[in-house]
RNA sequence: GGGAGUUUAGCUCAGCUGGGAGAGCAUCUGCCUUACAAGCAGAGGGUCAUAGGUUCGAGCCCUAUAACUCCCACCA
């Protein structure tokens, strides 16, 4: 073997190892089915750490499960991410002097095909380096065949159930994207701007109506100023004509109990085509609607002279035409949130525009209470506030989107004025028969596709054997940042198409930002690159590293440093395991339950118990970070420092028993260890996995250790460890240099077998040279060593060092001290005596003792110093 | 405007149903002890954000405050 932990040399062929023994795969057979699907990622472009945290946590909850004994299926998979795509794809084309259009819909959907091949390669690729273990034969693609026809099959239904319709409405549109965008792509970003205050003139002269607007350039879509009909600022105006500025138009002064009279000046312009209230209120008082930007967000003719100006670059030149018209009251500093596009960063507009919707009302309803009961959990628990919030106060879902690519809506037209909606390509309208129509144009929203992926992945609408075997699926892996856009949509759509939830439990985790908790970003420089993290530091180390000291839901702070820190401690464990390899080369092997167990292997199996238990209820609990460390804490605190150390005496002992024993302990413990540890570093643990004498054809199809069944395990062996650490502490104190080995003497009582039989294993492991039993005092200048009821006796020779042995042990005196009065008082403590468990009261009455004895001790031994 | 989260060692974070504050990195000291110097042994370092409260006992429960972060929302 190897002297030190190389990743790069081994991982790609355990990969290959495991998809060539076909362990990922998996058919629908009688034992209980557990099923992921994966998040599919976008295929804009390649995987990022982001991935690598998702994906790393969904592997460790299927390669569990497996070895569980569960039939495991995950099923990856990747997203056409429509907006995102196109987006792309128009600016490569741009840079050729080309668009969209002059290339035309087909041949730019082509290009849309070559690039989601190229990339779903890449992302794929990149996944196998992580390690993940989704059964690749079923991959997924949001518009494959597949996922097209379960597309198809519920936009019909939905539509022949009249829950899709066709509206006007106002919708966030990004003039830079030119599509619509659904009110969750559309972010509010603090904007500091100003609240231009315009004075609209009484078309009678009789004085003027001033409003207060953040966007001045929609004036020329005003067709009315609305007051409280209550203010009584405006009493006995209503009604009348007002002057639009600018454009010379009469609009009415009319009444709404929308306005707010504390606001500004009590009075709004009404923009009906630009803002969602206004055109409510436009609806109510019949007004009329006039769009002033068009889709490249400039004004349009409705602006007279202005026409043509972008509606940012606007703003200056209309508020110079106010104030040279007189309308102009005054401008001031505002603090606003502005609508922003999601996916290109510039402010989308309101816009009146008919587009598609789905009903989500009733849809929702239980999908809403599936969380309320608790048949729908969420880990953590919080974020059921996130999706209720969101569910309660839903609008009705904007799916079509003005692009190309995408799933082009399954709706046709035809010539005679028919509308109609239909699965597969029709030959004739089916109303009138007529051969001529037109699909339409737009094509869905992408998250339509994705929130079928849970059943569209197993074959829908198609009734298959996966279907009905591994739907529903188990648990979901993702980021909070999309319980709203993605989760929500697969829950009432699981509901509505399947008639169950999706899934049982949902698991929710941070997002990986920099050390600064800054998000990553390309122009920040900030980010790290999952493929050059395994490169440099292995698959095993990244997993490693995004996962410990980790907490579910939590984002998590991350810098290189930590994959080479996690790198480190899997050296650890390839050295240990190497130890044990080397060792046990002539093992001869025995089941550990026939073999006369020592108290040190006793020790170290019930560690092993502990921490067995310890991983498997915090892998339920899904809080893997614990597990990771109460695992890594054992590697190096338990085995490592102490049961490896310990098993030198006996592997070097003449003793073949002794020797038999500890190899057959060294091999289960690390098999038992390696199996507790696969589902999160499956590389490593494969590998070694395969070195051992008891290996199997891989460790992904042995049993997890869920108990270790061993008779008589006991942790007596912690009293030898606290002495070994006292004498190590004493040497230490004295400066003892570790290369400088000392003499031990104990006196003991005549029963103690434990001491008796570890005297070899102290000594060893605290630097000692040779031991001795002695009865009375030793003659020879001797550093006292106190613990437990034993004495020991460091013989220093010259070394002594009277002055600091006194400091020593006055300074034990003092600690000793503090214990015994922190003892007395709790004791003395009425409620304590009388509240507290009387566990907790015996313990203290011990330990009161003991230090009192110990006190005894030192005291004799402080005054030969004087 | 509504809601959520965070605040523990210099840094990143653990800390179970309340019962003497923990890890890793960093720092200091000593060791090449033949699995690992990517290592071993030892040490220093904390008003558990602040102020109250409940309790025999609070990092943990309750109330208020502060700072930071995030989500949601159609007050122009």
């Amino acid at each position: 073997m190897e002297k030190n932990y190389t990743p790069e040399n081994f991982e790609k062929e355990i990969y290959d190892f495991w998809t060539s023994n076909n362990l990922f795969t998996t058919q629908p057979d009688g034992r209980k089915p557990y099923t992921i699907v994966m998040p599919p990622p976008n295929v804009t472009g390649k995987a990022h750490i982001g991935h690598a945290l998702d994906n790393t946590i969904q592997d460790i909850l299927i390669r569990h499960k497996r070895m569980c004994g569960f039939n495991t299926l995950w099923v990856p998979g990747t997203d056409h991410a429509a907006i995102a795509t196109e987006q792309v794809l128009v600016k490569d084309l741009k840079n050729k002097g080309l668009s969209k259009e002059k290339i035309g819909r087909e041949e730019f959907l082509k290009l849309g095909w070559d690039w989601y091949n190229k990339y779903a390669h890449i992302i794929c690729d990149q996944f196998k380096k992580l390690g993940i273990s989704c059964d690749w034969s079923r991959l997924a693609f949001t518009m494959d065949e597949t996922r097209s026809k379960a597309v198809r099959h519920v936009f019909c239904q939905y539509y022949n159930e009249g829950l899709i319709y066709k509206g006007k409405r106002v919708v966030n549109y990004c003039p830079s994207c030119k599509t619509t965008i659904s009110d969750n792509e559309n972010i509010h970003i603090d904007q500091n701007t100003y609240l231009w205050y315009i004075r609209y003139p009484f078309a009678d002269g009789s004085g003027d109506v001033i409003i207060a607007t953040t966007r001045p350039e929609t004036l020329f879509g005003d067709t009315a100023v609305a007051v409280n009909p209550k203010d009584k600022r405006y009493a006995g105006k209503i009604g009348k004509d007002l002057i639009l500025p600018l454009v010379n138009k009469k609009i009415k002064l009319i009444a709404d109990d929308y306005c707010e009279m504390g606001f500004g000046t009590g009075a709004v312009k009404i923009t009906p085509a630009h803002d969602p209230n206004d055109y409510e209120i436009g609806l109510r008082h019949n007004l009329e609607v006039i769009n002033c930007i068009d889709d490249d967000g400039r004004l349009t003719a409705s602006a007279g002279q202005f026409k043509g100006l972008d509606r940012i670059e606007a703003r200056p030149i209309i508020e110079k035409a106010l104030k040279d018209g007189g309308f102009l009251v005054k401008k001031e500093k505002y603090k606003n949130q502005v609508g922003t596009c999601d996916r290109c960063g510039s402010f989308t507009e309101p816009r009146i525009s008919t587009q598609w919707f789905v009903k989500m009302k009733d849809l929702v309803k239980p999908a809403i209470s599936a969380v309320k009961s608790g048949k729908l959990k969420f880990h953590p628990k919080r974020y059921e506030k996130t999706y209720l919030n969101w569910m309660e106060g839903i609008q009705d879902w904007c799916i079509s989107r003005q692009i190309w690519l995408g799933h082009r809506l399954p709706v046709f037209y035809c010539d005679k004025g028919h509308i109609f909606a239909s699965e597969v390509t029709p030959n004739k309208c089916p109303i009138c028969g007529s051969k001529n129509f037109e699909q339409d144009n737009d094509v869905l929203d992408t998250w339509f596709s994705s929130a079928l992926w849970p059943f569209s992945t197993l074959g829908y609408p198609e009734q298959t054997e996966d279907l009905k075997y591994y739907y529903p699926t188990s648990t979901l892996v993702t980021g909070y940042d999309i319980i709203t856009f993605w989760v929500s949509k697969m829950v009432f759509s699981g509901i509505k198409f399947m008639g169950e939830l999706p899934f049982k439990d949902v698991v929710i985790h941070g997002l990986v930002r920099d050390i600064h908790g800054v998000k990553m970003s390309k122009h920040l420089g900030n980010g790290v690159d999952p493929i050059d993290l395994i490169n440099k530091y292995g698959a095993d180390a990244l997993r490693l590293s995004l996962i410990n000291g980790s907490n579910m839901g939590s984002n998590i702070k991350y810098e290189e440093e930590k994959a080479k820190e996690s790198k480190i401690f899997i050296n650890k464990l390839y050295n240990a395991s190497k130890f044990v390899i080397q060792n046990t080369q002539d093992v001869k092997l025995v089941p550990i339950n026939e073999l006369i167990l020592k108290e040190k292997d006793k020790w170290i199996l019930s560690q092993l118990e502990k921490l067995t238990k310890s991983v498997n209820k915090n892998i339920d609990k899904y809080a893997l970070g614990v597990a990771t460390n109460s695992l890594i804490e054992f590697t190096v605190s338990k085995f490592c420092d102490w049961y490896i150390e310990l098993s030198k005496v006996d592997l070097t002992s003449s003793n073949q028993d002794d020797k038999t024993r500890t190899q057959n302990v060294l091999i289960f413990v690390l098999e038992t260890l390696l199996k507790l540890f696969h589902p999160f570093i499956p590389f490593i643990t494969e590998k070694i996995y395969q070195e051992l004498p008891t290996h199997t054809l891989s460790i992904m199809t042995t049993q997890y250790p869920t108990k270790i069944s061993i008779k008589n395990i006991s942790n007596h062996f912690e009293r030898i460890i606290e002495i070994i650490k006292a004498i190590r502490n004493a040497r230490a104190s004295y400066n003892v240099p570790d290369n400088k080995k000392t003499n031990l003497y104990f006196k003991l009582a005549a029963n103690d077998k434990l001491i008796k039989e570890n005297l070899q294993e102290i000594t060893k492991l605290s630097h000692g040279e040779n031991f001795k039993i002695i009865q009375s005092e030793p003659n020879e200048k001797c550093v006292q060593v106190l613990c437990d009821n034993l004495k020991i006796y460091i013989p220093t020779g010259q070394l002594i060092d009277a002055k600091k042995e006194k400091e020593k042990l006055l300074s034990e005196i003092d600690t000793i001290n503090f214990e015994i009065s922190r003892s007395e008082k709790m004791l003395a403590n009425q409620g304590f005596m009388l509240k507290a468990p009387p566990k907790l009261v015996e313990a203290e009455k011990q330990k009161l003792e003991k230090n009192k004895e110990i006190l005894f001790r030192l005291t004799q031994e402080l005054k030969k110093h004087n």
